[in-house]
DNA sequence: CTACTATTAGTACCTAGTCATAATATCTCG
DNA sequence: CGAGATATTATGACTAGGTACTAATAGTAG
């Protein structure tokens, strides 16, 4: 049952890890030495006390949630627009944009660029996305500047339909491209 | 600056919901009144100690077996998921997510949350979107609740290629659908 | 044997509480 | 106004799960 001491200290690095709610008493008895010594090896190997851990377990948890910021009403800034022919807008990425895991931007944000922007060209008291047929080109990261471009396709005045071509570009190389229906209730 | 007991007790219940990290004499403090005062509500309410509710915070983040990516990545509310076969969210949709003309749903809400719950639903450390089509079925108005049900349908290991269908419904009607490619670049 | 490491033991102290009891303060009703 | 109820505060004993420090003991290598 006893190892000795690195072999304890590893495997005390992994039980804790695997659940962090253990207190040092319990682990005193898994690997049969004294609270006092599972305190030293804890010392050695700067890992905090069961309060502490949880803590920090709470914490992240909780920061993820609070991070879960809305979507603005607008994505983009649009720097130009002719009505019912095109617009271009610029979004920054910024950290709130990317999965943490690896700064890459999560699709929904690129998409919303290009759908505000295509509802933007419309020039309509009411505009909505009716189909979509997007492809992600390329992963877009974290401080990267996507530049959307769109472009009125074609417009169906007896449906109400109009088709918009959104091309989505970091450095000119495409990043994202997408088509979408839209729909106008009203008349222009 | 001190109300009466209801209005501090509802006061009480607000606060730690919003900060669960906070010690009763903080609260005390904030409300001026002693630390027993706090305590004494607390019992009232059923209000566990501090040590409690973080426990329960990091407890809940460590249950979850949304491996896949933190919660904080999703859009909606993840309320039943089977990695690699369904997932289903729920999504409220409010103010901040309507035009204000129409209160009519802007559509990048209703794709991000499909789309997370796409990414959501994939058990690999990894999973980003390369194409999606997707249709508008009807108009989401604010104050609805869109629930989206996740179903992976295929996957494809040879290019790392899962292909995963959405559909949300308000009230039992579809108010969107829509097919996602998914990537993933690393080994499930 | 000595030096050194590893382990164990023990004490004082800490935080953020619980639980129980008692003393005030404040409000309300007749 | 005063009695009773309700609300608030104070106090003390106790708890878990530690930290920090000191000291003693066991085993082992040179």
């Amino acid at each position: 049952m006893r190892r000795n001491k690195k072999e304890r200290q590893q495997m005390l690095i992994d039980t804790i890890k695997e659940n962090p709610f253990i207190t040092d008493e319990d682990l005193s008895e898994k690997f049969s030495v004294s609270v006092q010594t599972i305190r030293l090896d804890r010392l050695e190997l700067s890992i905090p006390e069961l309060r502490e851990r949880i803590k920090s377990v709470a914490e992240k948890r909780f920061e993820d949630e609070v991070r879960s910021l809305p979507l603005e009403e607008v994505i983009g800034e649009i720097i130009d627009i002719q009505l019912d022919q095109s617009a271009i807008s610029i979004f920054d990425v910024k950290q709130e944009h990317v999965f943490k895991r690896n700064q890459i931007a999560r699709g929904h944000h690129l998409f919303a660029q290009a759908n505000s922007l295509a509802v933007a060209v419309i020039n309509d008291e009411l505009a909505l996305t009716a189909k979509s047929n997007i492809q992600f080109k390329r992963a877009v990261k974290e401080n990267e500047r996507v530049i959307a471009k769109a472009r009125v396709v074609k417009i169906d005045k007896e449906n109400g339909r109009t088709k918009v071509e959104v091309n989505s570009y970091v450095n000119n190389e495409l990043v994202f491209t997408g088509d979408f229906a839209m729909y106008r209730s009203k008349n222009s």
